[in-house]
DNA sequence: CCAAAAGTGTTGCCCCTACACCCATGT
DNA sequence: ACATGGGTGTAGGGGCAACACTTTTGG
């Protein structure tokens, strides 16, 4: 079978010449916009929330939409999606990972545009939200429907791809205070990873990777026995990342 | 999308107005060429290779480069790379899935282009290449630099995602024959992971996930006792996928 | 004193690791 | 016969799961 494509730019063999004109290549291409959105997650009442506006769309009337906008021209992807956080939020010292790109030709009524998902964690307390525009606010994450867009399917994807990393990374610290207790620990685990965890073996694990620092304080204006609080010990994680092998399937 | 009004009052819609040429909003937006590369990963002399062309740009003269292409205007992203995988090995039925996006503004000398990244993998030795153009051929992966590009950072990234999935999934069997030794098995494994594993322990393992159908054939021409023939039950497999849960950093 | 959650140990099991010898084949 | 890799079993240890009672605080 012949597969040559003699209308492939890139594929095409220029009978031994070379291009020296990237820039009229380039020019040569289509284009298409892209944008960047964030799934901005968040712990708060025991739920896993997700922080999302009203469409600004008709066609997308009533719709809730993740927090996105257009990839300025000199901006890196991650620039922008710390951009979109900074504006949205006030913060820009908060966990960011790229998570996948979405470019289904018909995502968007407006024509293609191709999006960069990249998932974000914060501690919803501690980030007050200075705009409240498009009724901005915090949803539980297991409620969500109709959203515009694909948004449904990038917060899925990102929801799966989240539940996966704060097995093999410390990131849930993330969506903690600074001081937390380990039941709140347990139960941002539970929610998660939708899953009962025993607490004695829970703890045990914890504390024998010994990277929660004991603050020797106590939770307080609980109706309880108070529970101690701790903090991540982030250098020390850094500074002993196992390499984990295991094959596992 | 404004989001300088720090003083909204909670809840405000913004000035109450929607978008309704959804068209004009998209048509108005900064547009960028957009590209998918694959990295195609094969199996050969227990060496883990990539495939790769001599790049067609004067400013990248004798470098290397990934297999890629433009995503055309109606064209899923994840189309456009089995296309670009059809076309230069004729076939279609090989493993893919995306890893990243890489965006930088300078990472093209011709003008920002954007480009999503695929991992593929496949078996050399059946599927032989259609077109040799621009030198294509196959690089161990131990052995690059001078890439095009930022290509051999797209590889790294590739690199390391493919050793942590044929961890996690059987991903490995795609890199070799429908029928091979244990002996091929564990080195594929070894050489990807760059590790040394016990022989007895990595057929235990093997034998125990029982996705191993024992073909009672035996390799044939090999200076020594030749070892026994299998190939992977990929249906008992999708079928007792099991969903692992346990913390670990 | 009651409610509610904190805190704490032990046991069994399974899986992983480490390790050495005989077997089948080609030359 | 020899060289080469194929094939096999066992013992010990570590980590995980299962499991119940006492303690501390607030109301």
């Amino acid at each position: 079978m012949n597969t040559t494509d003699a209308t492939s730019p890139l594929l095409r063999r220029r009978n031994g010449k070379l291009i020296t004109d990237a820039r009229a290549l380039v020019a040569s291409y289509p284009a298409v916009p892209i944008t960047v959105d964030c799934v901005i997650f968040g712990f708060e009442e025991n739920e896993l929330k997700v922080l999302l506006i009203r469409s600004d769309l008709q066609y997308f009337e009533g719709k809730w939409s993740l927090l996105g906008d257009i990839v300025k021209e000199t901006e890196e992807l991650e620039e922008a999606a710390y951009r979109i956080l900074l504006q949205r939020t006030g913060m820009n010292d908060v966990f960011l990972e790229q998570v996948k790109a979405f470019g289904s030709p018909s995502r968007h009524p407006g024509g293609r545009v191709i999006t960069i998902a990249y998932c974000s964690l914060l501690n919803i307390k501690h980030h007050e939200l200075k705009i409240y525009d498009n009724e901005l606010h915090w949803h539980n994450v297991k409620n969500l429907n109709d959203m515009a867009f694909d948004h449904k399917e990038v917060v899925d994807e990102s929801y799966n791809w989240l539940q996966k990393r704060i097995q093999e990374h410390p990131l849930a610290f993330n969506l903690l205070p600074e001081k937390f207790s380990l039941r709140e620990l347990q139960n941002l685990y539970e929610v998660i990873l939708g899953v009962e965890l025993d607490r004695r073996n829970f703890r045990k694990k914890f504390f024998s990777m010994d990277f929660l620092i004991d603050l020797d304080q106590y939770e307080e204006n609980v109706p309880h026995r108070p529970g101690k609080l701790y903090k991540f010990n982030f250098e020390k994680y850094e500074k002993n990342k196992k390499k984990w092998f295991a094959i596992d399937f």
